[in-house]
DNA sequence: ATGGTATTAACCGAATCGGTCAACGGTGCT
DNA sequence: AGCACCGTTGACCGATTCGGTTAATACCAT
């Protein structure tokens, strides 16, 4: 891409930037026009393409810059050194509001980037996606002292529990309309509490 | 829509049906060709065309059919009789589950087109939605009685956590690439009984 | 005025779209 | 064999949209 994309205001790069990941991720890498996403950043078509040679070029350029983004941003949330699930998995949502108030569809464009299987960009795609991906997503149960919870509690299914009432809010947030998210974090603060009251000894 | 339609053997009318709601469901009304529709279906477009005189025809169709479907599908479902929350709640995701194995995009399909703005079907979509859409989603609390949990429980807190569990396992299994359903129901009843147990008095 | 830079309107050929229509193949009747 | 019927399709049409180019603007500092 063009070096002068970099010499542009940041405001300016961020909304070339959303709007790129606004349109891709509503519809597919074919259907997403370049006079879409130029209109939606309230700029020319004619300067996108200076800025960006082509559509490939620019999609890819935005696929790269989520995964950049996603991996700063889950480094610098500290939801790792974190030893307590609980507040491991509040980070966590923390994160996630905090990129998508500044991004708000660039994870919506990453997941359906991760289907993409048009040709023109297919391979070059996995090659971007492949590395990233292997990013431990917290599906699965982290090693947890027993000691700690309630006695015959079963982790398993507490963990599972947890983990899809998270999903389910981050599926409410994108889905459900524009939403109010200090609400939504603070709804989650408290089911957080409502948790550790429940399955903490 | 022509009345040949109804008269084809019900796997045809099935394949038609959810050929429709799978292209729709991933693009928005204007970019939903007919053709791409009539491919995945395994007909023509001319076909496509004969049964239904024009797309709008076939998108109100595809609308109507998924209200229609949805509200037979709860009826039958006996989530409403049922006054156990548990039980009423294991039932609504058995009913969802069901739909979609016949029609694994139907669901999808209705809620973009909730949310589709194109003036071609926008006014005649929204008198199709309305009522369907005043049909109580348990979003919010039901009333339940006290004695039955456990002392000092939250309940709202408790049927939240629920609820964003299920919305969770909903978001899985239509974003998740394909999924075997039975698992998904299997680990649905566990953490059902995981609840049972944890909130129950 | 001048020169350079950021930005755009106008344009191009190719592809895609919704929709039409004449023809095709099969089946049963005569 | 011929004929009529019916489900189905390929080929086509005009209009629109697409990715991408280019020549010309607007703007701003000298």
């Amino acid at each position: 891409m063009n070096e002068k994309f970099y010499q542009l205001p940041e405001e300016k790069q961020n909304r070339i930037l959303n709007a790129g990941f606004r349109v891709f991720a509503r519809n597919s890498y074919r259907k997403s026009p370049m006079n879409e996403i130029a209109a939606e950043a309230g700029i020319s078509k004619s300067l996108l393409f200076f800025y960006f040679r082509n559509k490939k070029e620019l999609y890819l350029f935005l696929m790269k810059k989520a995964e950049e983004l996603t991996i700063a941003n889950l480094r610098n949330s500290g939801c790792y050194e974190e030893s307590d699930i609980f507040e491991m998995m509040y980070r966590g949502l923390l994160a996630k509001t905090a990129m998508m108030r500044r991004y708000p569809d660039m994870s919506a464009f990453a997941l359906k980037a991760y289907y993409e299987e048009d040709e023109e960009v297919k391979d070059e795609l996995r090659k971007i996606i492949e590395p990233y991906s292997k990013l431990s997503t917290n599906k699965s149960l982290p090693k947890l002292d027993p000691s700690v919870f309630k006695d015959g509690l079963d982790l398993q299914l507490m963990y599972q529990d947890m983990y899809l009432a998270s999903e389910g809010y981050m599926y409410q947030m994108q889905h459900a309309g524009p939403i109010d998210v200090d609400r939504v974090v603070s709804d989650y603060r408290k089911l957080i509490d409502f948790w550790k009251s429940l399955y903490l000894r």
